[in-house]
DNA sequence: GGTACGCCTTGACCGCGGTCAAGCCGCCGC
DNA sequence: GCGGCGGCTTGACCGCGGTCAAGGCGTACC
């Protein structure tokens, strides 16, 4: 279920575009005609920006919470392929190429997100070249990151639940470090190529092993030097 | 062995630039003047043009043949995940982040690219705007394609394989398909995320139900619509 | 020519992990 | 409360494909 309510009005303090990485660089000033520009949403947990196909000219950065974007057949056998996260944005293929979406976006988490549509962008990257190098090093590094899944596949299910864990922002709590899961297991398993059932067993495994404690969504990391090793096989 | 000859002469009728969709939108003039900034290079199959981890600072465009670009553990077990073929570029990564190279690059056929320094792409991309959106869209597409094997992945090899065979590039021999793997076959099976022996007896296995025809690296498409219905699961 | 090497294929084995099924639990609505 | 549902876990099964090994074949080099 979508709201379409103006949560982050443009005369707050801190306009709402200088949250997002895409456009540091900008002045207070730019940063409120950004903000004008934007329309805001909040999706609640399961709610889908949309779907593999959907023709949309829109871009979608996200302010809070998380989305999962999915590739698949049609026959349900669908997988999340990136996850993403606060001071993302989605839809930048599709502002580059002017092609339907091609994956399904589904909200993990609460999520709330400004849209800009295509037009806008474009007069924005015109008007503000910075911008498009930021766009240009974001690509980049998704597309490292993408490619680095790709050569994990082949490692067993437990090395790359050690990688996930390791990837993910860790909190100290006394002497160890606790991790959470960001998004429902089911969907995180898939974000490693593998099923829900696969991925539990290897959280146990690591936890008989010693190397994790979990609770719920939290693990607690408690040998990082092992899952390291682990990861990188 | 790399050879340091131009081969490419700068006052060619056309410039070296002119092939690349890199540089497609610039004028001859400028194109002779790009032209003259790229320093040519020769590798034969087998070459690597750098290793993981290597500090690079040029950007590389490849005129003919292809080559691998590899991820993976030091331990050998390395994946090649994407190919470079004629008209692509290699080190955006390396240029945008200024990070040393994470992908090893390694000639799989005998190749011919113009090399750019760091400093002078940065150059060409502020006089000419224009590059930079072909930049990002040419990243956009290698993050789409990437994100597609990444779903692949979970399909059974034979899958994949017909998925592969559909996407190159096909000749028509009266009235059969006709295509040619871009690669020896243990780099396409590594591109696949398997192995050569998975690889083989997956073609194999394509052959004896009749859907192609292997002559070495030849493969002649018997039953198209049959491997589109593989492919698509 | 002979030898050696790398690539490809085929065979045999077996273990990881996908699949199906059942059970548990927390959450929500009635 | 109760029932239903969805997410998670555990168990049992087994098939795909990874691994090791051997052999054929083309090619390069001496």
């Amino acid at each position: 279920m979508r709201i379409d309510l103006p949560l982050i009005p443009v005369d707050e303090p801190e306009p709402c575009a200088a949250r997002v990485p895409l456009f540091t660089g900008l002045d207070l000033e730019q940063l409120r005609r950004v903000s004008a520009l934007a329309r805001p949403l909040v999706l609640e947990a399961g709610d889908a920006l949309h779907l593999a196909g959907d023709r949309t000219d829109r871009l979608c950065v996200v302010h809070s919470g998380r989305l999962a974007l999915t590739l698949g057949s049609a026959t349900g056998r669908e997988r999340v392929v990136r996850m993403v996260e606060p001071g993302d944005s989605v839809g930048e293929h599709e502002f580059l190429t002017g092609e339907p979406a091609r994956h399904g976006a589904r909200a993990v988490v609460a999520t709330r997100l400004c849209t800009f549509s295509h037009a806008e962008v474009a007069r924005l990257l015109a008007e503000h070249p910075g911008i498009g190098g930021r766009v240009m090093r974001t690509l980049a590094v998704r597309l490292a990151e993408a490619e680095q899944r790709l050569a994990w596949e082949r490692q067993p299910v437990t090395a790359r639940i050690a990688g996930h864990l390791l990837g993910l922002p860790a909190l100290r709590d006394e002497a160890d470090l606790v991790v959470v899961l960001a998004a429902p297991k089911k969907d995180v398993a898939s974000l490693l190529g593998t099923t829900p059932e696969a991925f539990s067993r290897g959280l146990r495994r690591l936890a008989d092993d010693g190397l994790i404690a979990i609770e719920g969504p939290r693990v607690t990391l408690l040998d990082p030097d092992a899952l390291e090793a682990l990861a990188a096989e």
